[in-house]
Formats: structure tokens, sequence, C-alpha cells
DNA sequence: CAGTGGTCTAGACCACTCG
DNA sequence: GAGTGGTCTAGACCACTGT
């Protein structure tokens, strides 16, 4: 049976404290009330207060010091969740097909440069390279150019990749992402336009991702989707 | 500093997870260790396995099913954390000098169709609309265009817009967003070109976010990043 | 020192699912 | 009914910060 509102104890203190962040009534920087007044004012345990308030500061709301107090956020960041997902399993939930054209899929000597230390690799040392075009539905939606480091993925060249995405295949073999993103809006190259069937001059989201496995580099990819046919979408909440 | 020493209880039992899945022991969507069977293994009390188990859950590393078990997530989805800043104290942190250009600040009458209905108005309201070029010492950084929700933000235009930026203001006056945004690719309007200083074939990174706070739309703002001069950074960690 | 948060215990009752 | 997670209590000890 569900009765009207009869949120759980720590829920009612989460939702006061946040309410009343919503309204101001405690500016941002400012003293909130103690544990010790919230078990008052609700006649609920201090582990139920404390519950409440932990929850306010992983949500960001809220900052702690021992032994000095809590403290409303500065309210100068939302944090949003934003779903990297598989391109495979994000095609399939819109009932489209999804296609992989393999380009390239060898082993390569890596060079001095960027890329050995951002894969921590000793120059002259082995690296993974594909080079794939994805499909929605025989629409070219995305070029992915991405080099992964052997040591964490030795199978990874026989890896039938019509099948398997490399995202998806990095997921089983090396779970627990860490990873660093940047997204710009730019124009593709010539090799690019060209697979992706668009012109050199039309603007492309180009997503560059380098992610770590406990601290290994696992893989550093190039996405690019043509402007007119990808968006990323997300909503936050504070 | 240390951290080596064995840090709190609930922590271990956390790691122990944590670790297990990194390493594979748990298949996604697999049962794991009841919170009974923890509670023996650690000799600690239900309570403190419970802590961890839940903070493992709110990272999105399994799912608890009451009355059936604890599972393995399904590692498809890494959640990232992307920070959305005022573009003042983003330029202000790398030492640069910020400008805005206000072009327009007027009250309007919304006519019928999406911008009416996302704002929650009815056709033939008042909305407020702002029209703004912000420079990086010199350099047109963004052109926002941004429509207001006159009942939650009355005094929107009388607000200094070289002083304060909208999204500060719609902070100050409305806190605890929740928004839905639209990251693409494309080209700017003859006019955003115009005002960036760029041709209207250079690729630009839009975005298209609507914000509400306690249920009511706030804002809808179009912002427009040349290419070349702007870049969405971040990291994601599980 | 008094006050704060950080953590922990050993129980308890409940709602839920499954066989 | 047995097992699960969801919640809660009334204490407790600790580490830390301020005066």
């Amino acid at each position: 049976m569900n009765y009207a509102r009869p949120t759980a104890a720590y829920a009612h203190v989460k939702l006061f404290l946040k309410t009343g962040l919503a309204e101001g009534r405690w500016a941002p920087g400012s003293l909130m009330p103690s544990e010790a007044e919230l078990v008052e004012q609700f006649s609920v345990s201090r582990m139920t207060v404390s519950r409440a308030v932990r929850e306010l500061q992983a949500e960001g709301l809220v900052e702690r010091v021992q032994g000095v107090g809590t403290f409303a956020a500065q309210p100068y960041r939302a944090s949003s969740t934003l779903t990297i997902r598989d391109l495979h399993t994000e095609i399939s939930e819109r009932g489209h097909r999804h296609r992989a054209d393999v380009q390239l899929v060898q082993a390569e000597t890596v060079a001095a440069g960027g890329l050995a230390q951002r894969l921590g690799l000793p120059v002259g040392s082995d690296v993974f390279h594909t080079l794939i075009v994805h499909y929605e539905d025989d629409v070219a939606l995305l070029c992915e150019d991405r080099y992964v480091n052997p040591s964490r993925a030795p199978d990874y060249l026989s890896v039938d990749f019509t099948k398997t995405t490399p995202t998806n295949y990095l997921l089983a073999v090396a779970p627990l992402w860490e990873a660093q993103y940047s997204i710009e809006a730019g124009t593709p190259t010539v090799q690019e336009a060209q697979l992706l069937g668009i012109e050199p001059a039309d603007p492309c989201l180009i997503i560059v991702r380098r992610t770590e496995s406990q601290g290994t580099p696992i893989t550093v990819a190039r996405l690019v989707h043509p402007g007119s046919r990808y968006t990323i979408e997300g909503s936050f909440k504070p």
C-alpha cells in the first residue's frame, strides 16, 4: 500500500535542506544546520541525518568540513551525467540497423610523439590501430580512428569488428574506465570526408577520448561525426 | 600524503567489490554477494556493508532489487561529470579578460510555436530576449541568444550584462537548475557569423540548453561557439 | 575545551521476491 | 517461509577545528 508521502526519514531531511537551498535560505558559503540541530528538529537519529547530508554532499550541494560544519555549496557548477554509450546499442534502440565498415586493422610501430606518451608505450613498440566507419541504416554516422595498447587487449586484432564494436570489446576486456575527452566542432580530414561521404568543409563533431583502466592507458580514439547527422543530448539535475 | 592505512571499514568493502568488478569476478548482470555474506566475510555490521553497496549503486556499478539481490551492472554506460560553468569565471581563471557586447535586450511577444511551449508561456505573452557576444581578450568566443521566462526573473531586462552574465544572474535568481541540452556541430546563421567575425561556413559548436527550476521553465539559450576557438573538455570515472 | 563531522555497532522492523 | 534489500535507532569512539 502506498501512503501519500511516506518518504523515508532521511529523505525528509534531505528534502528540507534541498528546498531550503533552492529558496536561497542558506546563501552559498554560509553555515547550515549542524547534524545535532537536525536530529533535534526532525526527531531522528544522527545516522539518519548523516545519510541525508552525506548524499547532498555527494550531489555537490553542500560542503562539509570536519570539526567546523556544513556549508551551502557555491552553485557555480551544475554537474551533469553525460552518458557514453556503445554506438551499436544506441542505434539498435532507435530500431535501426548498425553496420561497421572496417577500413583498417593492423599493428603498427609507435613513433615518437604524443601517441606513445598518451598510451604509456615506449617508442618503437607495437600499437594496434583500427579505422572503422559506422553506418546507421546505410548512412555514415561516425568515423572511428583508434589506437589501442596491446598489453591490455592482446586479442584486439582478431576481433570481428563487424559484429562487435571496439567500445564494446574494450569494455569487456577492461571494465571500469576512466576517461578524458574533448569535444569540439571542426572539419574532417580529406580521408575522413571521403569515408563519411561528406564535403571536407562540412562541420563535424569531433570527440577525442583517452581511456585508462586501473591506471593503465587503454586506448585513444578520434571520433568524427558529421554535424548534420549526430547530436549529443543529455540533461543534468543538481 | 599517506594513502596506505586501511581506511574506513565501509571503504574496505567497497574496494573489495570495486576491484572484483574491475577484474571481471562478477560478470555483468550476475548475482553478487548479499549483504549478509559481506557482513560475515568482513566482520562488520550490516549498516557498514549497506553503505558500501549503496555508494556503488549510486555510482552505477551495481544494481539492487529488493527481495532479490545485488547485481553487477551492465557496463554499457559510463557516467561523466560535465561541468557547466559561468563563462566569465572560466575566462577569468585563465587569466584573461572577459567582455560582453550586448546586442539586444528587450521584451517581445511570444509567437506560437516551439518557444512558447518550451518556456511554458501562453501565446501572446511577454518574453525577455537577449543577444550577447562574449569576448575573451577581444576574441569573440560565444554568441548567446537567450529567451527568459519573465515570471521567474522579472528584473532580467534591467541587469547590466556587461558586468554580470545571464548565466550568473539566473543562477542567483533561481538556483538548483535542471537542464536539458544538446550539443552539435553546425554552421552559424549569417547574423551570428557576422557578430563572431567568422565565415558563415566555419564550423561551430552549437549548444541548445533549456533550464528549469523547480518545475518552472526558466530559459532557453542557443550558444554558438566558433569551433576553432572553443573546446569542451572533461573526464569521467566509473 | 566544546562543537563539529566521520564512522561504527548490534540489534530491529519492514517491504519485497521467489519457490 | 526464507532470503533479500531499505530503513532506522541509541548509543559510542574518534579526528578534527575553533576559542
